[in-house]
DNA sequence: AGGATTTCTTGACGATCGTCCAAAGCCCTC
DNA sequence: GAGGGCTTTGGACGATCGTCAAGAAATCCT
């Protein structure tokens, strides 16, 4: 039926979202197809990343293995036939969600390595930054653990899961190496290292913050403030 | 119909198998109506073991979001409809299930802890025992990790699963104790503390591990003798 | 305005799910 | 070996799942 379709599964890095492109090419006619190409797909992957939002909103409520795609349609306010005119099947769907929920994740986390000259202002900046994002973005983080590890029972998770799981890793290392460097040392461990005991300490505080747990919070400050330091020398 | 299905949910610690009890009570018909029930609940819990078996083979192979009754029923020989026999309902079935693979755990963590007086040796045993569990019991500690997430979106796995968490944890101590001991000084951190960044390491391993990484194993022994010796002072 | 195209709704299909039940099979006791 | 309770079977039920297609509704272009 349609040409816009196609451009479903694909396409991995192709956001398509800033470039409005209002420069204007050669001829009138090829200009004109363009920008109706250009309007059409707008429109297109807007309301897929729409859609896909609210597929995150039931998603990370429900988790994956209650989540059914009339549920997801439901809270997104359209019927549950319009999913299949945006995306292939459910894998399409909830991939192009852990791809979404990736782009924030990295918005969201570039903004936590503060440029401070202290490194226990440094330390306690990080520590603040993980349990803030922990207690604002709880079902977020639920979500994520939760599509890691439906990524090691479904291979077609495994591409997207383990890219959003190196960019974590790199964001870890970073603050590790600013550390280091503000307290004229460098790292003494990998990059996995790091990212494996910091996210296990993360793992725990949102495991206690949503059973209940008041001292979640505090406990993760204190393991990150303890942590890190012994990571560089 | 039966009395016995009344033992299905309740009784959460009565595993009732290690005690034969031969020891014959005071006149023969209450010993002989004894003897009797006695062998009912043994055949009863006993193929309840033999089910949950069957379905922890089939849980850990597809995953909680991806097991059904009948494909549990399948793997355990038997037809669909007994595992209504046995257990209430799935929650019940996969409860108990979860109840079983902690005595699974424990008793083969149990083991780990060897007693040496060298402490080299205490963390080269026990890096080697974790990172063996995770070679040789990779799918098991998968579906851990799978029920452990699935615990923070179904509340009636949360208290099993809590247990479960909580004996690792005092196992990861009982290690931290005896390395502590064995330089002659005392654990610097909270239990959760070490079973936050052991788990961590492992839970990263196992991920490594199952996508293919040749030195996830490797990873994980050299992870927890360089983070052990951070846990005392 | 009106025809073409995109977008969305609605209902249906087959498959599979958890659950239940009547009947058959089994094994033990007398 | 006949009777009776415990086990097991296999089919059926209603619900829900992902998927699809036909048509209504909305939008766009000339």
């Amino acid at each position: 039926m349609t040409s816009t379709n196609d451009t479903s599964t694909t396409a991995s890095g192709s956001t398509a979202t800033g470039s409005t492109a209002t420069g204007s090419t050669a001829t009138g006619s090829t200009a004109t197809a363009d920008r109706i190409a250009r309007r059409q797909v707008d429109k297109f992957s807007e309301r897929r990343r729409q859609l896909a939002d609210a597929a995150l909103l039931t998603l990370s409520e429900l988790g994956y293995a209650r989540t059914s795609l009339r549920e997801i349609a439901k809270d997104s306010g359209f019927s549950h036939g319009v999913l299949h005119y945006y995306f292939r099947d459910k894998v399409d769907l909830i991939t192009y969600c852990v791809r979404q929920y990736k782009a924030h994740c990295v918005e969201r986390y570039d903004g936590i390595v503060a440029t401070v000259d202290d490194p226990e202002v440094l330390l306690a900046g990080v520590a603040d930054a993980l349990a803030g994002t922990l207690a604002q973005d709880t079902l977020m983080h639920r979500l994520w653990y939760d599509l890691r590890t439906q990524a090691l029972f479904e291979e077609s998770f495994r591409a997207d899961v383990a890219e959003i799981d190196g960019s974590l890793e790199r964001m870890i290392w970073r603050t590790v190496e600013a550390y280091a460097g503000l307290v004229g040392r460098t790292p003494s461990c990998d990059p996995s290292f790091a990212y494996a005991t910091v996210d296990g300490l993360f793992h725990q505080a949102l495991l206690r913050h949503l059973t209940g747990s008041s001292d979640a919070l505090d406990g993760l400050r204190a393991g990150v403030r303890r942590q890190l330091p012994t990571l560089v020398g």
